[in-house]
DNA sequence: ATGACATATCTAATTGTGGTTATATGAAAT
DNA sequence: ATTTCATATAACCACAATTAGATATGTCAT
């Protein structure tokens, strides 16, 4: 019974529910995630962890990178019905915007060629001064 | 998103895991319910309103009594995954004990012949004086 | 009227969330 | 070794949401 409770409010709360949209198919890195939701990387962590101990994510270690991602086996534990909401979820306006934050927040990486907690910072503090541009920032910013 | 959410929601209460577990099968009016919880009716009614709400159950009114049941069609709305969890719940040391209550119940509503709100709060006060009895109170109780 | 139930209101206690800061850990770079 | 950096974890705070519990009242059928 409490193990489903677990799952349950692991899932009852939106930035996980962004999270593991975020995660579902790709492995993003804990920055990228937190680049895309836009907080900070403590409060990142605390969500994946809730996650992780539902049993819904798994996480690797490369080099000084964690990078998570949805549990392939999820049906294994009587999770496979998360996939299929989540399939449901894609077509939701806020995963539409987090996949193109997403997007923004990789160019931005293949330009500064890094892929670390300062950068991304940095790339949160620019997209909260000009938010919500159409053609995501390529028509004449706040200059 | 929200509607999700108000599922999951709905989902992470363990009383209101119970109420679904107690009508997915049969069907029992509010003041059942009421009985095997062992709480009072307007808490029921605001629990079975959430499970409602979130897209759970079915209600009906027969005579002066108000019964619900898990919706059997619940796949058609993406709530397929509760079926399959509530079998899984059915294992549970709660969900028997709950069964146990609900088979006192009964045989206490077939000894009275009533199914009224004054009889079930008998009953409720009665099982809090001799609390978890084995052989469902066959043998030598209190005295 | 009576009785089953829904709904609203209030209290009190608990829990959950975001936010922040401090610190621990483990890997990589120096 | 020491430092640097990504992350985890813990410890706060402030605040919103939730829960049980009790009480009052509304609605609808008998």
């Amino acid at each position: 019974m409490n193990e489903y409770l677990k799952v349950f409010r692991a899932l009852s709360d939106e930035t996980r529910l962004r999270i593991l949209l975020l995660v579902s198919g790709r492995e993003l890195c804990v920055c990228q995630i937190m680049a895309v939701l836009g907080t900070s990387q403590p409060l990142v962590s605390r969500n994946l962890n809730l996650l992780k101990s539902a049993g819904f994510l798994l996480s690797r270690r490369e080099k000084k990178l964690m990078f998570y991602k949805l549990r392939p086996d999820l049906a294994e534990d009587g999770l496979g019905f998360a996939v299929e909401i989540l399939k449901d979820l894609e077509q939701t306006g806020r995963a539409a915007e987090d996949r193109n934050c997403l997007q923004e927040c990789q160019e931005f990486q293949k330009i500064t060629g890094r892929c670390d907690m300062k950068s991304f910072r940095e790339f949160i503090r620019k997209k909260k001064k000009l938010p919500a541009v159409d053609g995501a920032g390529a028509e004449s910013p706040g200059a």
